[in-house]
DNA sequence: CCGAGTGATGTTTACGTTAACATTGGTGCT
DNA sequence: AGCACCAATGTTAACGTAAACATCACTCGG
């Protein structure tokens, strides 16, 4: 910066306001230090700027894996929103917990370059993991519970549920399966609650849960044990995955989707209009995720009047083929 | 760290020892500097570090999008090797690139406080982009062509191709057709030359590559094209999700798989065993090529002895139920 | 028993930036 | 003309840390 201001012929000062887009430099001067800074090839160092600020301008992202869809493309959403506002993105996976693995990242999370931390996953996981959330950053979780502690952005699982269920009742069918995620996941908690509420609301019999993993394997197995089911010709799957998995058990012991049996997924990832047939499920907005994530962090990074507590992303049924009429008796 | 070195009665210097896990303190020091530590909440302020020592710990990585498998998959390894070596992860998402889109990114690659970045697109998207990687900073590139301007990783995409299109004319197929991906696509377009070298080495008719757009949808409408040629009984698709479409395009139009048409895919997606029927495909060892930017990356960094310009990880072929010789004529 | 060497700790300084305050020259008003 | 004010720029200091060097108290060998 020096270098500059003496080519520039200004002092330090003036080049800091040039590169900070102070208004009170007067246009030739200012061509001139964009000159210089152009010939000298000058960066300004963002580890001074935020030692003298105070702030980092990035936004610390915690979460397990990237390998599902809800959590890249909710970090995807997030990484846009937050650079559009000047902001940059810290992934920060917390691996499996082996002992190693909660050192490295607790060292981390200590001394993250943040303003702010957005948690994708399980607080409660992040609890028993010894991971403390440093004191005095800003947090907002998403997908969990946080009883209270920080605001929380989340869809609306429960809604988007009755949805799904509502869709196959109203279809005729008697009752409806379920094929639940892992029981750690607060979201497939929420789904398989709405799920038994719904048809407890509805006065239907409430089958015993099959519980997978969010893969589609899992799902497959679970299709296996129902497609020996007779009464069963409706199921409510917990994500895409598993109802992939689903769909491909029941075609193979022969029965019909949706003419014996109709599935309704949840996530509508891109593929489920491809699977055959074309997946019947429950779409969730991710990019609306994590634009509310970016502006709920902003706002308390800003100091703003605080968002409600919890703030629920709507859901939309997406009807397609994998659903009917149940068969006639 | 005043206050602590003041608490615990030592220099500020120590407790900067202390925190740098320097050799040379004693033990009891040690332990009541800790003590202040802790009593205080003591957190070292990484910028303060990193404009002390002129380094980050940082690792930028550019990127399109994390929407496709092998991206997300290729950061989630990077993040997890990176934290390994305590590094941290920025992600850089390039946006569509508007005019807005494109200086903002501009403006934030050259403060960026990265030590190096990976960059997991094309370069030349990158170039026309007019995103001018800044000076200085160590660079590795992701499944693209350098032009022997960076390092480069990527999975042997010819060979995988190769193992495809000969599994296929092995199992007694005449040739092979092929749905490409998007021609901007680097790997895409490399798949597609070893598909045509593979078949012109074996002396096979070279029909014309229907192209898509890594989607399950563009490989549906592929589909539904190679579904009235007479002649196709085998189709090399240039990733698992178009093969997906290619599968309902075909099941659709009552063509049997693999017992009128074979398909293998390229990706092997975790999804893809769950296919109807299960999905031949080319595997990637994502993770591998995520360890092995970062390995690239810090030997650079580290001013270590440069690895060779670029870096093959293999690829295998996953033998499922999508693939079996041709019907007799 | 003394000097050299060693290990633990303290002191000083610089990393690159920007806020706060100081200075300068000009403009407009009475 | 003289004064107050303002806009543009310069000067000073501080953000929190760690390297380099300085100091001190020991230990050990002859």
């Amino acid at each position: 910066m020096a270098d500059v201001a003496r080519l520039a012929g200004v002092s330090s000062q003036t080049v800091s306001r040039v590169s900070t887009g102070h208004p009170s430099v007067v246009e030739s001067t200012r061509q001139q230090v964009l000159a210089a800074m152009q010939e000298l090839g000058y960066r300004p160092n963002s580890a001074a700027r935020a030692l003298k600020l105070g702030e980092f301008r990035t936004i610390g992202v915690i979460l397990f894996t990237l390998a599902t869809t809800g959590n890249s493309r909710t970090v995807e959403a997030i990484a846009g929103y937050a650079a559009r506002e000047g902001y940059a993105i810290t992934l920060i996976p917390v691996a499996v917990p082996t002992q190693d693995g909660v050192l490295g990242a607790f060292t981390r999370l200590g001394e993250l370059a943040v303003d702010g931390i957005i948690v994708i996953m399980e607080v409660h996981l992040l609890d028993s993991a010894n991971l403390t959330l440093p004191p005095g950053v800003q947090v907002v979780v998403v997908d969990s519970d946080a009883g209270d502690r920080y605001p929380v952005v989340d869809t609306d699982q429960a809604d988007g549920t009755r949805q799904a269920v509502r869709h196959l009742l109203d279809l005729g069918h008697e009752t409806v399966w379920h094929v639940a995620g892992p029981a750690e996941s607060f979201a497939a908690e929420r789904r398989t609650q709405a799920w038994r509420r719904t048809l407890l609301a509805a006065g239907r019999f409430v089958p015993p849960p099959h519980r997978g993993d969010w893969s589609a394997e899992s799902g497959y197995r679970a299709g296996l044990a129902l497609a020996g089911e007779p009464g069963c010709t409706a199921i409510f799957a917990a994500n895409d995955q598993m109802a992939l998995g689903l769909l491909r058990a029941l075609h193979e012991h022969g029965r019909g989707v949706p003419g014996e049996v109709s599935i309704v997924g949840f996530d509508d990832i891109p593929d489920s209009s491809s699977f055959i047939p074309p997946l019947t499920t429950v779409h969730q907005d991710f990019a609306e995720v994590g634009r509310r994530c970016v502006q709920a962090l902003l706002r308390q990074i800003r100091n703003e009047p605080e968002a409600p507590g919890t703030v629920l992303v709507p859901t939309r049924l997406v009807p397609r083929a994998s659903t009917a009429p149940p068969p006639p008796r």
